[in-house]
DNA sequence: GTGGTCTAGACCACT
DNA sequence: GTGGTCTAGACCACA
C-alpha cells in the first residue's frame, strides 16, 4: 500500500490518509486480519505528525473498517461490504449533486454532463 | 432573489451567499447593471455579520461578476459568459471526479453511476 | 468643454470632474474670466449628485484655478501657470514613481520602461 | 523580510503588506517553499489587526503566489514568472499613463518626461 | 445613504 | 501551535 499526500490540495492530511487506506482495504490489497503499519512507523514514512495518523486510524475504527488494539497494533476487520459501499455511494451521490448544480448553473444539459462523466471515467 | 443560509452545512456563510448571488446573475434573475442589495441591508436581512457580506461581494467583484462603487452601491456587470461557464464546468468536473473516485472505490460500474446522475438530475 | 465620467473606474466622480475642468482651463479651452456651468446645471447634465459638483468646484477654488461667487456663479481665474504646472508635475512624478516601482519589481530595465513611455505617449 | 507600514499614506494596511510580501517573493528574498510568518506572529510584530494580515495572505493566495495550509502555515509557491511579470507591467503601464496625462496637461514635452523618469529611477 | 477599512475578541478545524 | 470563519462595533471616504 502506497500512500501519496498533497499538502496544498486543501484536503486535510488525515482525510487523504483515510481515503487511501479505505481504498486499499476495499480493493483487498490489505486483507482481513492483516496488520496496518504502526502509528509511529507511518508517521515517519509519510513525514507527517503522529496526531494526523492517529486521527485517521481512529476514524477508520469508528467506520468499522479496522480495530486498534492496545500495545499490539491496528488490524483490518472483516468487511461489512454493504455498509461500506453504502457510505461510499453516499459520498458519490453528494459529489454528483455538486457537479449537477454547477453544470445546471452553467446551463449545460444532461447529455453533456454524461459525456463529461465518461471522459473522466476513462481518464482514471 | 432569495438567499437561504444553512448554519449547519459546514459551508462558510460567505460562500453560500456568493454561490446564490452568482447563480442569480448567471440565470439572469438579476440583470446587468442592476443594483444588488446594499451590504448593510443584506446583512440585516440575513441576520449575518457585515463582514460576511463584504467578503462575498468582494470575491464576486474579484471574479468580475459585480462592481462595488463607493457611495453608490454594488452593481451587476455585463457577463463574460464563456469565462464564467468555464469556471463552473471546471468545478463540475472536479466534483464529478470525486464522485467517480468514490464510485470506483465502491466497485460500482460506469452504467450505475450514469443512473445515479439521471436520478439526481431529475430530483433537482 | 465635454466631461465624460466612468462610474466603475474606482476614481471618485469629483476627481474625474476636477481633472477634466482643470485640463480645460490649462489648455485655454475655457478662458480667464469665463463662467463655468452652474452647479445645478452641471449636476443635471452629468446626471450626478449636486454634492459631487460642489466638491469639485470647491477643490478647484482651493487650488486657485476658479472662484465661486455667491449668487453669480463660478469663474476662471487668471492662471498662475508656474504653480499649476508645479502641481501637475508633482502628480506626474508620483505616478512615475509608482510605474518605476512596479517595473523594477518585474525586473524590467530602464530602457524598456522608456520604450513603454514612448508607446503610451504616442497612443494618447 | 522587513515590512514597514505607513498609517498616513492612505494606502490600506493590507495593500501595503501585500505589496511588500509580493516584492520579497519576486526578488527571491523568500524562496519557493519557504514559510511566511504566521498570521498571528505577523499581526503581533506589525502591531496590526489579525484581519488585515488575513486579508493580505488570502489575496496573495488568490494571486497564486502563496498557499495557506490550515494547521501548518503559509508557504511560498513556485513562481509563474511570466504571469506575475505581466500583472506588474500592467500596473506599471497604468501608472505611466497617469504620469503622461499629468505631464501633457502641464504642457511638458516627451523629452522632459524621459528626464524625469531617469532622475526618479536613479533615486530609487 | 453607500462601500472600504480596521479593531478586539471569539470559536472552529487541523497539525 | 497553525489558518478559517464570524461577531459587534467603529471610523472614513464618497454620493
Amino acid at each position: 500500500m502506497r500512500i501519496v499526500l498533497s499538502s496544498t490540495s486543501g484536503v486535510p492530511i488525515y482525510e487523504q490518509i483515510k481515503a487511501q487506506i479505505r481504498a486499499a482495504i476495499l480493493s483487498g490489497e490489505v486483507a482481513e486480519g492483516q496488520a496496518l503499519p504502526s502509528l509511529r512507523q507511518l508517521a515517519r514514512d509519510l513525514k507527517v505528525s503522529l496526531i494526523s495518523i492517529t486521527r485517521s486510524y481512529n476514524d477508520l475504527a469508528a467506520e468499522g473498517l479496522i480495530v486498534n488494539v492496545q500495545g499490539r497494533g491496528s488490524f483490518v476487520l472483516p468487511l461489512d461490504v454493504d455498509r461500506v459501499r453504502g457510505q461510499l455511494m453516499e459520498k458519490a451521490r453528494s459529489s454528483m449533486t455538486d457537479a449537477i448544480t454547477a453544470a445546471r448553473t452553467a446551463r449545460v444539459d444532461r447529455a453533456a454532463l454524461h459525456t463529461v462523466l465518461d471522459q473522466l471515467w476513462d481518464q482514471q
